[in-house]
RNA sequence: GCCGGGGUAGCUCAGUCGGCAGAGCAGCUCACUCGUAAUGAGCAGGUCAGGGGUUCGAAUCCCCUCUCCGGCUCCA
């Protein structure tokens, strides 16, 4: 038999027989057989061991890709779970899949036994050991209760198998079978003895000594199959690259990450804190981040102005019937702050301001005429995030939520959300972000209101809405909130990490609680749809995202403090204000640094520690000429002799520019 | 909420076997008046997260609570 493989190139060959992927990559060359440690056949990652048996189109898996990275490091995770046996014999193993940046696998260990930290290093060294043992990857498949027998004393691999076998599997378990059978990996040393064995799809290399540039990360808790009524296992998470340097570029890009934490530069850069004394997940806003945030606030509401939004204001509390005409508080009772019981009945913290604007639009009849009705708030809510889900500002108890919500009639829905999207990436553009995806998070089948019909249509016109911005998006089925179709909008930061921000949500659910209805120009009474609409969602959240994306470095626009005026020395002082005036007077925000505080050397430290955009330092010749000396953030060499008025002029065009 | 790890000066952290509470930076004072990333000297700064326990004696050992960090779960 004769087997014709298609290369990427378009290339063909003839192999004899059944050739395996290693023989394709030997017959391309000596260095592609030693690179290679998988092979996709017609798309599919197998093993490189494994025979084509059909012609079929071949590419040869090098670890440098992202199928080749999927491999390895799904292999490290079987290293990493054989080290662990070897270590802790007793333990039992769950799951251990590929992640992005790395791999993990869940343990839970006998007697109740815990890894520490320690373990780590430990586990990592036995992991080294076995590298160098290099251990051959074996594949072999068993029927189901073969598989049962294998696992015997393994009751979650056990779980698993059944699970698939009645098909019952999560789908991150389906792959572990394939066709009725159960897929095995075996590890075999240089004796031909199974040192380890585990119930896998594959594929994997085709030996440990492939394996090497890993490190173990990190231990957390997590639960049996996600499920927080199961045990909770103890996952250890590695990372893993094709090269030592890889490994060590993705470790630094860990590290600059983690220099751009929003908590850290808020205390750097003395924009805010979370006072012990205030409790969890509340924050206090010093004067630079405050004025960060007005700037925001300020840009927010001026964009609404000009959108067609019209303002509304609504209180902090709520007596409990509005929640429970809005349905929070048979649905989220949990996570609103508990009530307080007065005279006149009982009262809520608001989690959400929706059924407030519910309220507005109900306070008089309404007119088809009126809609689109767009109503905006600044609105604080408050709701009770158990307590380990806080992080930062990126998850906190009390917020303020840019929020509109939009009423209107059916037939208006396509126009509205296509111009919501519009508005929401334009805003978003603003604060340096260009590079945006979505998501359309589609029916729940099991959990709805609302007849089909109008789900179909809404959800219609989400899909054209994206289809028309040219916005890239996943569907998520069956994700959307019971009430409606959804759509969510995620960024790209400066480090190319993807933040969820802005959220357009339809809505068949208030206006029927809240018997909200219009009148056609029929002169009968209609039903209003409801959008939700959070464009940076949280003021809270897109402001640490924004700390995060420009490094706490802010765009002068958004700079709490633009420009920082260094006389060099005392005799400069009165020609520095004047500096300082000139600024001010062009509306610009500036600070004096005194030269009887500092030297001008360590004074410029400052204000660059300070993540200022200009410091200006003025001496003898720019008091005889009317100059200043420039030092822009970013550059390194500063500019001498620049006139006061034209600095003056670039620095207002910039912020104006929003630059 | 669950699992694990932390909490010592404003910040970053040291503190050995249970035996007098430490450093750098920041702050304040004084001197220095300087042309582009740290001038020098001095001073001040602490309920060792809080509470309880063991002990002659606790930052240190034990228990509880709060809180932070990393995950899990959740996120209208």
């Amino acid at each position: 038999m004769t087997i014709t493989i298609t290369l990427p190139d378009g290339s063909t060959r003839e192999f004899e027989g059944t050739p395996t992927g290693a023989d394709v990559a030997a017959a391309i060359g000596a260095g592609l057989a030693r690179a290679a440690i998988a092979a996709e056949v017609d798309g599919e990652v197998v093993d490189l061991g494994r025979p084509i048996t059909a012609d079929a189109a071949v590419a040869i898996v090098t670890p440098n890709s992202d199928a080749g990275r999927e491999v390895l490091r799904h292999s490290t995770a079987h290293l990493m779970a054989q080290a662990v046996f070897d270590l802790f014999p007793g333990a039992k193993y769950a799951i251990g899949p590929a992640i992005a940046d790395g791999f993990y696998y869940d343990f839970e260990l006998p007697d109740g036994a815990r890894f520490t930290d320690e373990d780590l290093g430990r586990i990592e060294d036995r992991m080294r050991e076995l590298v160098k043992a290099d251990q051959a990857f074996v594949r072999e498949e068993c029927s189901f209760d073969e598989g049962m027998a294998v696992f015997a004393d393994q009751p979650y691999k056990r779980e698993i198998i059944e699970n698939v076998s009645s098909g019952a599997a999560a789908s991150d378990d389906a792959g572990e079978l394939a066709g009725g059978v159960v897929g095995i990996y075996r590890n075999v040393d240089a004796d031909g003895a199974t040192t380890y064995l585990d119930l896998c799809r594959g594929p994997h290399v085709p030996s440990t000594a492939r394996l090497g540039a890993f490190k173990l990360m990190k231990l957390a808790g997590a639960y049996w199959r996600g499920d927080e009524q199961r045990p909770m296992l103890q996952r250890v998470y590695g990372t893993a690259w094709e090269s030592r340097a890889a490994l060590d570029e993705h470790l630094h890009r860990l590290a600059e990450a983690e220099k751009r934490d929003h908590r850290r530069l808020a205390t750097e850069l003395d924009l805010l804190s979370f006072p012990e004394e205030l409790g969890g997940g509340l924050a206090v806003w010093h004067p630079r981040g405050a004025m960060v945030r007005k700037i925001m606030e300020d840009y927010s509401r001026e964009r609404h102005e000009h959108g067609g939004y019209e303002f509304v204001v609504t209180p902090h509390l709520a007596n409990a019937n509005l929640f429970e005409t809005s349905g929070h508080l048979s649905f989220y009772k949990d996570g609103m702050y508990p009530p307080m019981e007065l005279d006149n009945g009982t009262y809520y913290p608001k989690p959400m301001n929706c059924p407030m604007h519910c309220l507005i639009y109900r306070s008089r009849q309404r007119s088809y005429r009126e809609l689109p009705l767009r109503l905006f708030e600044l609105g604080t809510v408050y709701r009770y995030e158990r307590a380990g889900t806080l992080h930062g500002l990126m998850r906190i108890r009390g917020f303020t939520q840019d929020d509109s919500h939009i009423y209107c009639t059916e037939d208006q829905l396509q126009d509205e959300i296509g111009s919501l999207l519009g508005f929401v990436m334009s805003v978003l553009r603003a604060f340096g972000f260009t590079d945006f995806s979505a998501y359309l998070s589609t029916k729940d089948p099991g959990k709805y209101v609302g007849s089909d019909e109008i789900w179909d249509r809404a959800t219609d016109a989400l899909r054209t809405a994206l289809e028309t911005a040219q916005l890239p998006y996943a569907v998520k089925e069956g994700d959307a909130a019971f009430y409606g179709p959804k759509i969510d909008i995620e960024v790209r930061d400066a480090i190319g990490r993807m933040w969820q921000l802005s959220t357009i949500q339809c809505d068949f659910n208030h206006p029927d609680r809240f018997d909200l209805e219009y009148v056609g120009a029929d002169n009968s009474r209609h039903r209003p749809i409801m959008l939700h609409r959070a464009l940076f969602g949280s003021i809270e959240r897109f402001f640490g995202i924004l700390v995060e994306h420009y490094a706490g470095a802010f765009p002068s626009w958004l700079a709490p403090v633009q420009v920082e005026v260094l006389p060099v020395a005392d005799r400069h002082d009165a020609y520095a204000r004047e500096v300082l005036g000139a600024l001010e007077a062009a509306g610009l925000r500036v600070e004096l640094r005194e030269a009887s505080a500092d030297s001008l050397g360590a004074r410029i430290r400052r204000s660059k520690l300070g993540k200022v955009p200009y410091i200006l330092v003025v001496g003898d010749d720019d008091v005889e000429q009317r100059t200043v000396g420039v030092n822009a953030r970013g550059q390194d060499d500063p500019d001498r002799g620049v006139p006061l008025d034209r600095f003056v002029a670039r620095v207002r065009d910039e912020v104006a520019a929003k630059a």
